[in-house]
DNA sequence: CCGCTATAGTTACAATTGAAACTAAATCGC
DNA sequence: GCGATTTAGTTTCAATTGTAACTATAGCGG
């Protein structure tokens, strides 16, 4: 008797949010590495200061919508930019809650350098993708993530 | 004077390992709630049980091969199933050291029930999908994955 | 056989993380 | 105006994680 058995072989392999796991660790560890490398930057720092470069002066609760990261984690960030010198941080005038963000002198040097390294980054990871494809990795990955998103919202879900 | 800067304007929405990591933390997050709804199953015991449940008896270091989890993670995953008595932990004849894992009578019926909520989520997941897009991304997540992986050889990179 | 190196797996310790509690300021309802 | 609720941001605490050290067994060279 062989077939009692459904004998369903589920090959992790194949199991998509698994792969993607797989994979985006990689490129996160492989690339934190160089931040830290150069510049003594954490990922979460690395961001922040990558948003306040491109969109300052900006609240830390626009800097966790930019980056996806909770508030917790960006009051860390910040408070480690803010400590090295790196990140200027003053009260804005209209609500004595929120503190604008914005790069000091030495914060906007890092930046400079930071910027190019990202690009060089980008560019050699997507030397392995054609433009079509890197279109169509981005386009699957904004799907999934709105489907995420949905799924997220019903409660009931088809798998509950 | 508006000219000394490059004025770069770094998107990170653009920046492809950044997407990847929201994405994939998103969905992750996601379903590990639902294993842990339903099972009380973190991530990496799910993936121990799914990978000994398909290939069993193995090894831990074939489990941390299967799954690319480090050994750290896989003994401390193996130890909790074990002592909650879903997987069976047995030495090995030939060579003492390695410990043959498999599913016990309640690992099974878990695992039963694990890979079809694994098939469901793969279903819901790609339902955002094209079998096209699905097989696309499958393949780019791939040529990054190697991509990386040869970047990582190379002490020396690009960007250096 | 015996020391040496390598491998399987675990343990110890420090750093990172997230959930929840907290502080302070703003806003809403009345 | 003023108590109740909301929002910005920080802090605390417990859990998860990774690195490195460790134990035990195997295999290799002589």
């Amino acid at each position: 008797m062989t077939s009692p058995e459904p004998a369903p072989e589920f090959n992790l392999e194949d199991f998509l949010p698994y792969r993607l796991s797989v994979v985006t660790n990689r490129v996160s560890r492989a690339f934190a590495s160089r931040y830290e490398a150069a510049w003594g930057l954490a990922i979460p720092e690395w961001r922040v200061l990558a948003v306040v470069g491109s969109f300052a002066p900006l609240s830390a609760a626009e800097v966790c919508d930019r980056t996806a990261m909770d508030k917790v984690k960006v009051s860390r960030a910040v408070a480690r930019l803010v400590r090295r010198g790196l990140l200027e941080r003053r009260r804005d005038g209209s609500d004595q809650r929120v503190q604008l963000l914005s790069l000091g002198p030495k914060g906007r040097e890092v930046y400079e350098g930071v910027v190019p390294m990202a690009r060089a980054i980008e560019g050699a990871l997507t030397a392995a993708l054609s433009p079509g494809e890197r279109k169509n990795l981005l386009r699957a990955l904004d799907k999934l993530d709105s489907c995420v998103a949905e799924l997220e919202d019903r409660a009931t879900s088809p798998w509950d």
